[in-house]
DNA sequence: CGCCAGGGCCTCA
DNA sequence: TGAGGCCATGGC
């Protein structure tokens, strides 16, 4: 297999002896914390904990996690993360939930399209697609582009494709390894073309790079302090 | 007070 | 295709 960016996978090394393994994507346990799963990725996840892991995808755009978490645990609260019950709340009802998560009426409306799309049978209708025609499915929902739709790929879905955030470009771009108009797909290349079809791997480098990025890539200029 | 957070859509070139 | 405006709460 290629390399072409071997700096690419040196990243990842550095990252996880930094910060060690990262557990994404986070569940909410009956107490309502968010848990790291770090000792049992591989384990299946039921249903609901697939629908919660898709609408925290939703939830967390362009909005601090802790916001996303709010409204997530509005939702458990409440009885609502489960296909049958998310449905039934109406589009109003949705809203007031997610409400602390903030844009929470184009939220509620992205998050009923995308319901829409599952369906009545579930997820399981969908865990045979390959990955690139259950992207195109994703992309095809209105409030699902780029990133919310990798992300539920990889982490709802088990099937691998890495997800690209803003901390993921500003990290790069510190590095020299990409402009300011390196769009999406490129971004993904550049990983996917590093490193080894591990999807261990990429659950956990996006992990690390938020990890990563909440420390040194917040503030402007970003990259200060990096030691990596 | 201002800035920004684990984006995406629409509009207009 | 891509730049700019818009969506909104909560933490600091």
């Amino acid at each position: 297999m290629n390399h072409p960016h071997n700096i690419i996978f040196e990243l990842y090394k550095k990252l996880l002896f930094e910060y060690g393994p990262q557990g994404w994507w986070p569940l909410l346990n009956d107490s309502g914390e968010m848990i790291y799963r770090k000792n049992q990725l591989q384990r299946k996840l039921s249903a609901n904990q697939q629908l919660e892991i898709c609408l925290g995808a939703i939830l967390t755009q362009n909005t601090n996690w802790k916001n996303a978490t709010a409204a997530l645990r509005n939702l458990a609260e409440n009885k609502k993360l489960s296909m049958s019950a998310s449905k039934k709340l109406s589009q109003a009802q949705l809203a007031e939930l997610i409400r602390p998560a903030g844009y929470y009426n184009q939220k509620a409306s992205y998050i009923k399209n995308f319901l829409e799309l599952i369906g009545e049978n579930g997820f399981r209708s969908f865990e045979e697609l390959s990955v690139i025609k259950l992207r195109k499915k994703l992309l095809s929902v209105k409030g699902i582009g780029n990133e919310t739709a990798d992300c539920i790929l990889l982490y709802a879905f088990n099937k691998i494709s890495f997800v690209v955030d803003a901390y993921t470009t500003r990290i790069l771009t510190k590095m020299d390894q990409i402009s300011g108009k390196t769009n999406y797909i490129q971004v993904q290349n550049i990983f996917t073309e590093s490193l080894e079809r591990d999807i261990t791997i990429y659950k956990e480098y996006h992990g690390l790079l938020v990890a990563h990025g909440k420390k040194y890539y917040q503030k402007k200029p970003y990259g200060i302090g990096d030691p990596l």
